[in-house]
DNA sequence: GGCTAATTGATAGTATTACTATTACTTTTG
DNA sequence: CAAAAGTAATAGTAATACTATCAATTAGCC
């Protein structure tokens, strides 16, 4: 996988960002390190001036490839999704039994990103982190009709979208397979998060991770 | 339970403000006012210049109450939590049945508050808005740790276990009864947004309500 | 190798945000 | 009615989130 890996390019809707950062080498700085900095600072606290001086560049360079830091958020989420999604289709596609086949989507879509494989100029141990702290910033805003309507959303929504699928031909009579699914993805993000800061809400620790929780729960609640 | 909350005062941790709004009209003006211009700007939009207009006050006089607005979202929240807990407590406390009392929690915890019951300063319909769209904020920030070992999330944790103990007196065989008292709460608040925002991640819509996901999922999981 | 276009850097500037400080005025309460 | 508490008015600062302009550098191409 990781060889087929190294050679894609995950495709994003070209309105989230001004030129594209895969483009150039000062492009792929800037994701590299703002990746790095965004997990360092947190979102709130991080900026392009800080960007621009981790990098060595201005705050101007930076303002060419990306509008402001809530496009760049949403630019890193969709990237990273792109690649959970293409991780999820390639290691189900020959999955013949429905309900193995789910078990797999889950485990790829729930777990922790743990190993670097380090194909390109993006950390993916990383970023998932900063998935699991900011991703819920880059919709819970006022534009968020107006930014779903433009797409930039697309990959989470398709790739929700092949879990519902997933889940619906393991049980075609469970009523609520989009919203499972929905749980599966945004639940699990929570999960994690909850098992670093509030570990008396959730029985996830160290052995037990919120793929077990999430394969428990569908192995219960789904019937075949 | 109306006469009654109407007496109640929700004790909220004494450290999330400067002083307490409930101790002065200018306070409660503060909070009333803030939930609303919350609401229509959105937290990113929203400032305390912005609310000091709106009440015809200055800066400098809320924040004699709140450090900022980060505080004051806290500050609102946790009375929502608080609100929502004495609710459940009020409705669940006569029921016998573990069952019958587990879904009435669920009925509370993940329902949409629809009337105004206007018993106080705080409009619940807009507040439960605010919750919906901006709680996760509260939390995922860099200072998390230290805010929650100031406790200033404990209303929220006391109410996911109190709805734990409830899933674990349905069936003492089920494994994961905090992370999924957790998942009711968080992903309940995550179902009310994409029905209104995301409606094809979801299969709630007017007719099918995030309560009605959450109790088939616990009447179909949990043994008893 | 030289020309042109594209890219990046350097610098400056603006409006807004997120505060802090000080002083003066106005209520409330004892 | 005096003291204390609460509130308003004003001013000021550092940082943020940009925009604009022009100069310097680099890349692509004949």
């Amino acid at each position: 996988m990781d060889a087929i890996l190294k050679n894609l390019k995950i495709s994003i809707n070209e309105s989230i960002f001004l030129k594209d950062p895969e483009s150039s080498a000062l492009g792929k700085r800037i994701v590299k390190h703002g990746i790095i900095l965004i997990n360092e600072l947190g979102f709130e606290n991080f900026t392009f001036k800080k960007l621009a001086f981790h990098i060595e560049s201005t705050e101007s360079s930076i303002y060419r490839y990306f509008e402001n830091k809530h496009k760049f958020l949403i630019y890193l989420t969709s990237w990273y999704w792109g690649w959970k999604e293409y991780q999820l289709v390639f290691a189900t596609n020959n999955i013949t039994d429905p309900v193995e086949k789910l078990l797999q989507a889950i485990e790829i879509a729930t777990r922790e990103v743990e190993e670097d494989h380090s194909f390109n100029h993006i950390n993916e141990v990383i970023l998932n982190k900063i998935v699991i702290n900011e991703y819920s910033k880059s919709y819970l805003t006022k534009e968020v009709d107006d930014e779903n309507k433009e797409g930039y959303f697309a990959i989470y929504k398709r790739l929700s979208n092949r879990i519902k699928t997933m889940i619906s031909d393991v049980d075609p009579t469970y009523p609520y397979p989009a919203s499972l699914a929905s749980t599966i993805l945004a639940d699990s993000l929570h999960h994690h998060f909850l098992k670093n800061h509030f570990s008396s809400l959730t029985d996830c620790d160290e052995e037990t991770s919120p793929s077990h929780y999430f394969k428990h729960l569908i192995l219960n609640l789904l019937k075949f």
